[in-house]
DNA sequence: TCGAATTTGTGCGTATGTATC
DNA sequence: GGATACATACGCACAAATTCG
C-alpha cells in the first residue's frame, strides 16, 4: 500500500477543513512558510499542495496577502416549462432565480446588428452572413457578475417589429416577446458543456485564472424553425443547473 | 503591458496546436528536456505549463512515457420528453445515445435491497432508513467506462411487483417500468454540477488523477410523488449534456 | 532477459519580483 | 519602510515507469 505524496495528503488535509466547515468561505489558509513548518516540507510541496485545491477552484491566491476559501454557495439556474412561458411577467428568469436565492439580480445589455458566423447560421438555420440582432449581456447578483450570455436572432425574423430591439419593448424573455410578435416558441433546446474559462471570461466574471465555465448552447424554436440562440458562460462549480422536463 | 509568465506562453502554445489539430488525441507533446531547450528555460517552467493543461483536461502524463493529448470527442447524453416515454423500446437511453456516436453501449449492475440515508430519503420524500432498491451502474461504450449512476426505488412503491428488480425485466427504463405497474411518471427534474472526481469515480471511469465530473441527481416523479433518484457523474469535458423542452 | 536511456513524478533549496499589510 | 506572502523561475536529485536495443 504505497502512501500518497505529501503535496496531496496536505491538499486533502485542507479540503477536508474547507468541506468541514473548519475553514469557511473567506477563511485564510495557512501560509507557505506555515505548512512549511507544519507538515516538514520544502516550498515546492506546499505550492502543489496549494495549486492542487486552486485546481478544484476551491481556494484563491492573492499576491502579497494570502491564499483564500472562495464562495462556494451555489446559484441555480432553472429551465422549465411553465418558467418559460410565464415569462409574461414583469420579471426576467435571472432575476427569478436571483431572487430566489435571496439575492439582487441585475444586468447589462449591448445590442447591434451583425452578420451570423458559420455556427451561428448553423444554429439558426440561416446562411452564412445573413443579418442578424446581437445581443451581449451580463448579469449580476447582488452587484456580482455571474453570468455571460450573447444572443442572436434572425433579423428576418423580427426586423422592423417592436421587439426588434430585445430589451426595448415591454416583453421581457425570448417567448414573451415573440408571442408578441405571433411566433409561437414551442421548445427549447439546451447543450451544456464544460470548458476551461477564456481570457475574456476571467476578466468579465472576475473568475481567478484557469477556472472552469458551464457553456451554455440554448435555442428557441417555433415549429420547428429557430428562432434565436445564445451562447451562455456561467462560473463552474458555482452554479447548479436544474432542468424540469415534463413526461408526455 | 506585462509580458505573460513564460509557463503560460508556453501553455498557450501547446494549447493552440492541439486545439488546431496540430497535435490531435494521443499525440505525443514535446518532453520537458524539448520544452527546456526550445523554449530556453528550466525545467520547473516546463512542468507548470503542462500542468496547467493537465488542470484543463486536455492532456494526460504518463510516468516514463510521455505526456498525451486526451480524446477530446465529446459523447451526448440526451434527456428529452419523447426519448423517455419511448423507452418502452427494447433499448435504452444510453445504448440508443451510444450508437447515436456509432458506438456499443453496454453496463454492468449490481441491485441490493438498502436504507435510504438522509439525503436519498429527502429526495425521495420519504422517512430515513425507509428500504429502498439500490442499483449501481457503470456504464460503457466500447468497452471503456464511461458513467456511473447509483439509483435508489422506494421499496414501498415496488416491493413484490414484478419491477422490483430494476434489470430483471423485461421492460426498460424508469419511465416504461413504472408503467407496467401502473404508475403514470409525468416528470423527471435533473440537477447538473460540477466537481472534482472522487477516488472512487478516478478508479471506476479511469480517468486521470484530480479531473473533474459533471454530477446529475436525477429524481423521477409521477403526480408529484418520487418514484426514483439517481446520483449520476459523468466525466467532465467528455459529455455534452442536451435538454430538449418542450415550452406548454 | 537484461540493461541503458528517457521521461514523468516527487521533492529540496534558493532567488527575485511584486503586492499587501 | 519593513515584514510578510504569493508568483515566477532556476538548478538539482532521486524514484518509478516505460521504451528499446
Amino acid at each position: 500500500m504505497p502512501t500518497p505524496p505529501a503535496y496531496l495528503t496536505i491538499a486533502a488535509d485542507l479540503r477536508a477543513a474547507i468541506l468541514s466547515g473548519e475553514l469557511p468561505a473567506g477563511a485564510k489558509l495557512p501560509s507557505e512558510s506555515g505548512l512549511m513548518r507544519q507538515y516538514e516540507v520544502s516550498r515546492t510541496v506546499a505550492k502543489w499542495a496549494i495549486a492542487v485545491l486552486k485546481g478544484e477552484g476551491i481556494v484563491e491566491g492573492r499576491a502579497g496577502s494570502g491564499v483564500y476559501v472562495r464562495n462556494t454557495t451555489r446559484l441555480v439556474r432553472h429551465a422549465q416549462a411553465r418558467d418559460l412561458r410565464a415569462e409574461q411577467g414583469p420579471t426576467s428568469p435571472f432575476a427569478r432565480d436571483a431572487a430566489r436565492a435571496g439575492q439582487q439580480g441585475t444586468w447589462e445589455h449591448e445590442s447591434r446588428r451583425d452578420q451570423a458566423d458559420e455556427r451561428i447560421a448553423a444554429r439558426l438555420g440561416v446562411g452564412p452572413g445573413a443579418p442578424v440582432m446581437r445581443t451581449a449581456y451580463r448579469f449580476l447578483s447582488d452587484g456580482e457578475p455571474i453570468q455571460l450570455s450573447t444572443s442572436y436572432e434572425p433579423l428576418a425574423l423580427t426586423e422592423g417589429t417592436p421587439v426588434e430591439w430585445p430589451e426595448e419593448g415591454a416583453a421581457v424573455g425570448v417567448v414573451a416577446r415573440m408571442d408578441t410578435i405571433g411566433v409561437r416558441v414551442d421548445e427549447v433546446v439546451e447543450r451544456v458543456s464544460l470548458r476551461a474559462a477564456t481570457a475574456e471570461e476571467v476578466d468579465a466574471l472576475s473568475l481567478p485564472t484557469r477556472s472552469f465555465v458551464h457553456s451554455i448552447e440554448r435555442t428557441y424554436t417555433a415549429a420547428g424553425k429557430p428562432v434565436e440562440t445564445a451562447d451562455i458562460a456561467l462560473p463552474g462549480g458555482r452554479y447548479d443547473l436544474v432542468y424540469r422536463i415534463p413526461i408526455d
